[in-house]
This record gives structure tokens, C-alpha cells and sequence, in this order.
DNA sequence: GGTTTTGCTTGACGCTGTCAAGTACGCTGT
DNA sequence: ACAGCGTACTTGACAGCGTCAAGCAAAACC
């Protein structure tokens, strides 16, 4: 097989490495050590392009926190009522790059308290939340209001995306019932009950 | 100031050690070897009461779940819009209770979907949670409908917690504004939302 | 063509979780 | 009284971990 760093750069592979283990092993299996095994160099190849392993964590937050703004974003562009359709992006966001997902709301993994790229890369996915929360509440929202609108909304979704993904909540899906189907269903709810306050 | 574990109970005294380490220094401080030193005994002896990392885990989570189900009980029991109630009861249950929360929600750390003792403490949590879709759903609610409720409920709920806690929500909660407000207007808003269904 | 820089490798350290063995002590049966 | 035994640990060893330090071939630069 070869070195799996195939095409040159030994940096993406190294991140890419880390995101395989985590989605294939779990959290619990991730290790520089093993990450640099599956990468195809030494034990300390990847330390010459990220300080620790903070900032290699760091740096799948950020490619994380991208692909979820372009992933909102293009939702509220798109057609269909825009609290459904970012509903369902996010929570598939979620599904779709679980390792992404589990590291990017892991501040103790990720740094994104403390580094200051994972930190900006964040704040741009708030603000594609909060386009959303203009494009829903009413044109005239007071600052406060529209926060605490852009807390529930986003407590609504974040909390479907972790229960699904780390929670009790997929072992209790019933028989027959598909994830999509249900994730679908509770974002009509949800996009309900927001047009009900 | 002499060994930690002060009466008797080692087995406690692990516990409490591994919660309080969790509390004031992060997951990512969390060691079973520092958790010995701290609880005055060899670094072997968590072992005689625990299976292993996993089982000491497992039991602060199941101790989480209970004292959560106890909360959500109460709250429901008491007087109040039971969504608001127990929204706040959940939220604070987290704020007050960190190492718990953070432990209960990571299934690679707490192996709830392997421990059959943590299992069943998840279950009487979620049975807490169903008992409040039953007092705020429509009376001739179906079993399915039921289900979505509870998963939005839920996930409101979750889905706050877990921001606050872990999320960036923390960092932008507004100047002058004070966590217990934000979460008590959050839960008036999700109840309105809940109601308006 | 010598020197610096880049992109790694190899080696070592202390810390970790866990397996294995040893030790001190209280109970029990005779 | 005392051997035998289970309980409640301790001590020791091991491989694997993240990270600091040094080395080393090849490319880039002057």
C-alpha cells in the first residue's frame, strides 16, 4: 500500500488521518502517535507543522466550522422556509462529519477558547446564525430579543446534532423510523414553533 | 493536610476526586493516576473498586443521571409552566453540575452505550423527559408525534446546556446581561414556542 | 561550492492505563 | 490459639502516549 500521505502533502494527511481515526475508532482511539502511523511518517513528522496536538485539533475545528458556514449559508440561499432548511443542514452537517462536529464543540480538545484561528473560524459560523435569526424573527427585533432568538434557535439545532450523534437519542429512534425522516420532521416542529412566538 | 479520602469510603473518595479534578482543571487534566494522588492512595487502588477509567467514568455518569432525573421530577412536581420549569431545571442541573454533564454526554468516556448500569440511568432520565411531553403535549397525542415532541424538548434543552457550557455561547452572552436571565428568557421563549405548536 | 533552511527522523523523558504480584489485616472454623 | 482465607490495598513493571532535543539528507540561496 505505501504511505498513505500519497499525493505530497504530509500535512493534509495528517489531518486527514486524524479525521479518519476519530470516525472510524472514536474519540477515545485518537493519538498523534497513531495519526502519524496512518500518515506514513515518523512519530514527530506532524509536530514540524503543528505546535501540539491542541493545534492539529485545532485546525480540523476550523475546516469543521467552514464547512458548516458554507453549509448554512447556501441552505438560507436556497428555496424552502429558512429555519427548516438551515435546521436540516446543520444537523446533517453533523452527521455527515461526526469527527468535525465532536471536536469542533470540545473546547478542551480544540483550543477554540485559546487559539485564536479556530476561535475566528467559529465566529464566522455564528454569523451565518445570526443572518438566519434576521431572516426569521420580526423586522423589527430588538438586540436582545435577537439574541436570545439566535440562542434558541441554535440550542434547537445543536441539541438535535450532539443527542443524535453522541446522545441516547439515536438508540431510541423507533423501528421504521428513518433518521432523515425524523430529522426532517422535528425541523418542521421546530421551524413551527419559532413562527409561533 | 493528610490523605483526601478523610471517612472511610475510598470508593467516594475516587468519585469525588475524578469530579473534582474535571471541575477545576478540565476534562483534559483528568488522569485515574491524579485522581489517586488527590484521593491519598496508591495509583492501583481506584482498581479494586473499578473495573477500569471507563467504570470510574460510568458511575459519575450514572450518578449524573440521577441527580438529573431527580431535578427534572422536582421541577415537574413544582408549581409553573412545566416546559419553562424544567428547561431551567435542566440548564442549571449542567451550570451546577459541569463534571457530570460533561462526562454523561460523551459516550467514549462513560461507555453508556456499553454499561448496562449507565444505560439504565440514561433510560430514567429519558423517562423524566417523557413524563413532561406527556403534561405539555395535546392529550390524544400519538405515539409517534409523542416522540418528536420529546426530541424537540429535549434538544432545546440539550441544546442550550451544552452551548453554554462547552459551546462558544458562553463568550457571547451580551455585557450586563446575567446567565440566569438569558436562560430563564430562553425558557419562557422555547415554552411560548412549545405552546404555539 | 559552501551555508542556511526545510522537512523530516531517531532518541529520550516523564506521564499514562493496566497487568501481575506482594503484603498487611480481619474474619472464620476448629 | 492458630491456620486458612478473603479483603483492601501497595509496589513494581510494561507498553503507549505527547513532547523536548538533536541529528541528518536534500533543496534553496548566495
Amino acid at each position: 500500500m505505501g504511505p498513505a500521505a500519497a499525493e505530497g502533502n504530509v500535512r493534509d494527511a495528517v489531518i486527514a488521518a486524524a479525521v479518519d481515526i476519530v470516525e472510524s475508532e472514536g474519540l477515545g482511539a485518537l493519538s498523534m502517535r497513531e495519526v502519524a502511523r496512518r500518515a506514513g511518517v515518523s512519530h514527530q513528522a506532524p509536530y514540524h507543522y503543528f505546535a501540539d496536538r491542541g493545534d492539529v485539533l485545532a485546525h480540523i475545528a476550523i475546516q469543521g466550522f467552514d464547512k458548516l458556514s458554507e453549509a448554512m449559508t447556501s441552505a438560507l440561499a436556497g428555496p424552502g422556509e429558512p429555519a427548516e432548511t438551515c435546521f436540516i443542514a446543520y444537523v446533517n452537517f453533523a452527521l455527515a462529519h461526526p469527527a468535525h462536529f465532536r471536536i469542533m464543540f470540545r473546547p478542551e480538545l480544540c483550543m477554540v477558547e485559546t487559539h485564536a484561528g479556530a476561535k475566528a473560524a467559529a465566529d464566522r459560523a455564528m454569523g451565518a446564525l445570526m443572518m438566519l435569526v434576521r431572516r426569521v424573527g420580526p423586522a423589527d427585533i430588538s438586540e436582545i430579543d435577537a439574541f436570545d432568538l439566535a440562542v434558541l434557535l441554535w440550542s434547537q439545532v445543536h441539541g438535535t446534532a450532539t443527542l443524535l450523534l453522541d446522545g441516547p437519542l439515536s438508540r431510541k429512534i423507533p423501528a421504521g423510523r428513518s433518521v432523515d425522516d425524523m430529522v426532517a420532521s422535528v425541523g418542521r416542529l421546530a421551524a413551527a414553533a419559532i413562527r409561533g412566538i
